[in-house]
DNA sequence: GGGAGCCTCACCTATTTGGGGGATGGGAAA
DNA sequence: TTTCCCATCCCCCAAATAGGTGAGGCTCCC
């Protein structure tokens, strides 16, 4: 592993330039991504792993802002790094780099805590927009990956239990009741009246045959777990 | 959530406009973004809806390429009329308009079929971008939702919250909590004062982080599925 | 156009809950 | 021994909740 030299003191008007670090096991794309990175004027790149177990013993002491993580890593992939790396660090931002646009290892990385994906045949003024994408907090991706990701909260309709028929604004309100939400807070959340949160919850408490907001969210949470 | 490049320019022989339709009750915003819309060379606004019921008896023979919903819309919220589009149209890109980034409202439209968000105030050049993205099979949103979306996925990894410790007597209460019962009906159970309830369920509440029965209902119940 | 069902909000009251003090004893740990 | 935690119980009080009644407005359906 190779760790480049911070650059001495930049002149005061220059923003500091965000650290990245990449993993990758093949020399040449280490040595060509870190380099591409050592181009863009505000972002550095701190260092590379040549493996996951060099990634979880160096990333924790240099602190990056960012790392750039090969999903197909010798031995321990980039996907099992990523979880171990999250169970310390659990808000640096992971870009996973990948050959192909594989589904399963997309949304393996996903709960594995990757916060994007960058092709590996990216072109430069693209890497150079995720990074700056992941600066601002975001997720950079494809679209593909993006709509794909977006589509699987869908919601495929659920029958759950069929005795209970409450209407879409009384489910909405014991979504939020099973979260623990107070009514005030329901009724800010969902910009109502705090009467009328409590209109609601008459309805559901009947219709549901409790009388307590602790055993609806029980009886909703034990049916739609 | 968009990191490829906009394809530069469109080939010579004029693509066809694509279609918009926007579901907004306020007159005023209606018409200015339909303007917008139309202002675009490469999209058309084929027509607007002033409410949910409207929106899901003229889209489905509009067929549009995409449709613009605002979130919040009298009787039939923007969510539960994407909900009902998706039933009929599954492939339909929907994008929800808000006003702010409510976390629970974002959460719901996605599951009930959101391809997007747009806030209300963007700015036409990113309107504009956010109808690229959504042609290119994208999901157009802001860098925070995008990271939230994204975050959702993380996997929990940990069996159960290890921080707490309760003892063996405020787990009994726990469970007879999650039941649904009263702190009367527990008292009746475990041959306790309702005091003495209440004195475990302060213990409880301190140890867990939060501040109500439901709260710790709900947590007791994720964690324990 | 009438009725059923929702959504919204209001006002009322009794009960429950949340949270703050305690006190007492017992057992375990230091 | 002293100190801690646990379990039990008590009082108090502000806030939240459960439940009742009612009412206006809006859709949808017949």
């Amino acid at each position: 592993m190779k760790i480049e030299p911070l650059q001495p003191a930049n002149p005061a008007p220059v923003a500091p330039r965000l650290k990245v670090v990449l993993v990758e096991d093949k020399p040449d794309l280490r040595d060509s991504w870190s380099r591409l990175i050592n181009s863009f004027s505000d972002f550095v790149c701190v260092g590379t792993c040549v493996s996951g177990e060099e990634a979880l013993r160096t990333i924790p002491t240099l602190r990056p802002d960012v790392v750039l993580m090969d999903i197909f890593l010798p031995r321990m992939s980039g996907i099992e790094c990523t979880t171990r790396l999250r169970e310390v660090l659990p808000k640096l931002p992971i870009v996973m780099l990948t050959g192909v646009e594989d589904n399963e290892l997309v949304f393996m990385a996903l709960q594995a805590g990757a916060d994007g994906f960058l092709l590996k045949h990216t072109k430069p003024a693209d890497l150079h927009l995720a990074l700056l994408e992941v600066r601002r907090g975001g997720a950079p991706m494809t679209s593909e990956i993006a709509r794909r990701v977006v589509e699987s909260f869908r919601r495929p309709a659920r029958p759950s239990e069929p005795g209970v028929h409450l209407s879409v604004r009384e489910e909405e309100v014991l979504i939020l009741l099973s979260k623990g939400y107070s009514n005030k807070e329901i009724a800010e959340q969902l910009s109502l009246s705090v009467d009328t949160v409590g209109s609601h919850l008459k309805h559901i408490y009947e219709k549901m045959h409790v009388r307590s907001r602790a055993e609806a969210v029980a009886r909703y949470m034990a049916a739609n777990a």
